[in-house]
DNA sequence: CATTTGACGATACAATATAACATATCATCG
DNA sequence: CGATGATATGTTATATTGTATCGTCAAATG
């Protein structure tokens, strides 16, 4: 992660930067390197779609596409639902966010930003997208995205066993995370 | 209750009787399995929910709660949303049945029916109801239900690291099948 | 510059799921 | 039996989630 080259790009980011609201300076490190990721993969993290990502960072919890929406609106006046759902699909295309399908919501992919790269061999030869595995807590609605080997070897084996070739997975456990279950325990 | 010329109401009860719609015999065995283990739970397989599982079994796929419905209404006339979703809550809840998130579609649990009982203890001590792994082949739609120990092991030593406490997991498994990646090979 | 491509605006709609309230059925007991 | 409470179903309306489609604009391509 070296100083990037001062580049055209910079012009473009510059002008995004002005007209466009400011996050927390920790969110807009994150989406700084989320831009990077883009250029590198030649796509472009537009206003729009970084406006997005901000939110999904700046929120706690998984957010559902109409409550993007809705906090997209006091950004971005006239923002309609297709509006939102492009942005979603971009970033689940380039692995920025992921889906939570048990909850229709939508957590970006801390992976991803933090490694710079959101690929992951999980056959010999073959790269794909990788799928996260979320722990889903019932209590306080917080998810965490694990990458467990050992989950993805069972899978991995498992469907091979079964003769298929698998090319996504979607992990997610609901439950009690540790923070609630100790409260629980607390109050009793 | 016993006078000859039938009431009005005990017409409709005998027609609700004979009237329900009889499935081959493969699928009404299952489904007589099925009211052997909702009796067994203290539960009731009444006729609505009897022919909303039959139809599932006899679909080769997964069904949405729409097409449950579509179909639902040529046996049923007067059926709306609510008359499938409890149906499907109710067969959900004792572990007749499965939800594919990605599909939002529902699918029998043949384990369930198989054995008796849908239960499942993944912590010492803890029962509840079992979740399969699904693979879902991107090819023919089929849904193909495994039980793999491994899997499950490897979900909970990763939940159990972290602290979490695991009361449900989604597995689902995006792919291609045997079937149609030999029928992919062959044309190729 | 002409063309193509990708992103976005805007409207309408489709698909999935639930809320709320009325009625019916069934079991149980006085 | 007949009242009573619990469960199941009917019925209408609505909430939530997700797409299709078409038009406009601006940057990239050549
Ligand atoms: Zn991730
Ligand atoms: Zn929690
Ligand atoms: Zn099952
Ligand atoms: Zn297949």
């Amino acid at each position: 992660m070296g100083t990037p080259p001062a580049l055209a790009y910079d012009a473009a980011r510059m002008t995004a930067a002005t007209d466009t609201h400011r996050f927390p300076p920790r969110t807009e490190h994150l989406l700084d390197r989320a831009t990077d990721f883009c250029s590198r993969e030649n796509m472009k993290l537009t206003s729009l779609r970084r406006q997005v990502l901000g939110l999904m960072l700046e929120s706690a919890r998984p957010m559902g596409a109409y409550d993007l929406l809705e906090q997209l609106r006091t950004l971005h006046e006239g923002a309609a639902p297709p509006t939102v759902y492009r942005a979603l699909d971009f970033l689940l295309e380039l692995g920025l966010i992921h889906k939570i399908e048990r909850l229709s919501a939508f957590v970006p992919c801390l992976h991803t930003l933090e490694h710079d790269h959101g690929l992951h061999a999980h056959e010999e030869g073959e790269e794909c997208l990788h799928s996260g595995q979320f722990l889903i807590c019932r209590e306080c609605s917080q998810v965490t995205e694990l990458e467990d080997a050992g989950i993805l070897a069972a899978i991995v084996a498992a469907s091979r066993k079964a003769g298929f070739r698998m090319t996504h997975s979607t992990i997610e456990i609901e439950g009690v995370c540790a923070r609630c279950a100790g409260a629980a325990h607390a109050r009793a």
